[in-house]
DNA sequence: GAGAAAGTAGAAAATAATGTCAACATTAAA
DNA sequence: TTTAATGTTGACATTATTTTCTACTTTCTC
């Protein structure tokens, strides 16, 4: 189970925008912020556009910009623009070994499992919103553990079996 | 976010050595039964016995086992085996564009909410065992349901921000 | 308008993941 | 004790992903 780089940059990019909330970037500047190339960095950004998340301004003195304040932008929303994480025909398109579909296509616990999973998975992170990765490593860390302790009855909750 | 094939596969596989707890099943069998190439199952088999999930019969009948029975493994156990996934320093290391380290090693606000998320998605797939992967799709989807909607204080459960 | 500073798009190169192959090691059975 | 059926391993081929490159479009400024 992994973020691809797409995901994990395409969140850094936007999260660049969220600390500049209100004016727009030059790819050239978050690019320089990331430690990536230009040319990366606005390829990144297509997706994101595409998804309405951003806007951007072509021309002398462009940039991009958040079209919402980082408190209305969930990871979800981010995540599903840069790549859409399938688990559905299309995750049982690309796991079907040699044969023309997948051998459990018509019945499968392992589908079942994994769809409830990345279900909960994005609910959970529906819920984080990009103002709330803004501040350092520990607050960070504090404020995400708040949420997954905190007393609601619990999408992601396993109880032992 | 997503999982490899040989996560996805090597899952099955060893779903389907607990669909035979008790008896030893030949990777060619196996391999007729995933719709993969035998050579194919051979590899993927061979994290998992390292890790000490299954074992190997070598020579004439042989052929793979669980080492332990299906309600004693856990789904994270056998993620682990096939693919150590990393939240870790090995992730910022792969994600560190041009840079010889990651432009925010010292600290990073996304590097801990992924830490926390996959933890706690990986402690909600430890109380999943292969046991509750038996049976048909309705069956396992009511099962993983249940353990998500149950009732104790709860890993990956949010609430709204 | 003209020119330069942006973003856009798609092709191409580099890298990583996936899957196959062939030579080898082990062991049950004849 | 040979033989054939098996798992083991590492090199190779293929395919997908990541990253760069090049030509193009838009728009601000003069």
């Amino acid at each position: 189970m992994k973020i691809s780089r797409l995901e994990e940059y395409g969140l850094r990019c936007v999260v660049q925008l969220a600390h500049h909330a209100g004016q727009s970037m030059q790819v050239e500047e978050i690019a320089q912020l990331e430690g990536l190339s230009k040319a990366y960095v606005a390829k990144i950004m297509s997706p994101l556009r595409r998804a309405g998340l951003v806007a951007s301004i072509r021309g002398v003195r462009g940039g991009y910009i958040l079209t919402r304040p980082p408190e209305a932008i969930t990871l979800t929303e981010v995540l599903f623009a840069l790549e859409a994480t399938e688990v559905d025909d299309g995750f049982c398109q690309t796991h079907r070994g040699k044969c023309s579909c997948c051998v459990h296509m018509s019945d499968c616990g392992i589908r079942a499992m994994w769809l409830l999973v990345t279900e909960q998975a994005y609910q959970a992170l529906s819920h984080i919103t990009l103002a709330q990765l803004l501040g350092n490593e520990a607050v960070v860390a504090e404020r995400i553990q708040q949420h997954f302790f905190s007393s609601r009855a619990s999408p992601l909750s396993l109880t032992p079996a």
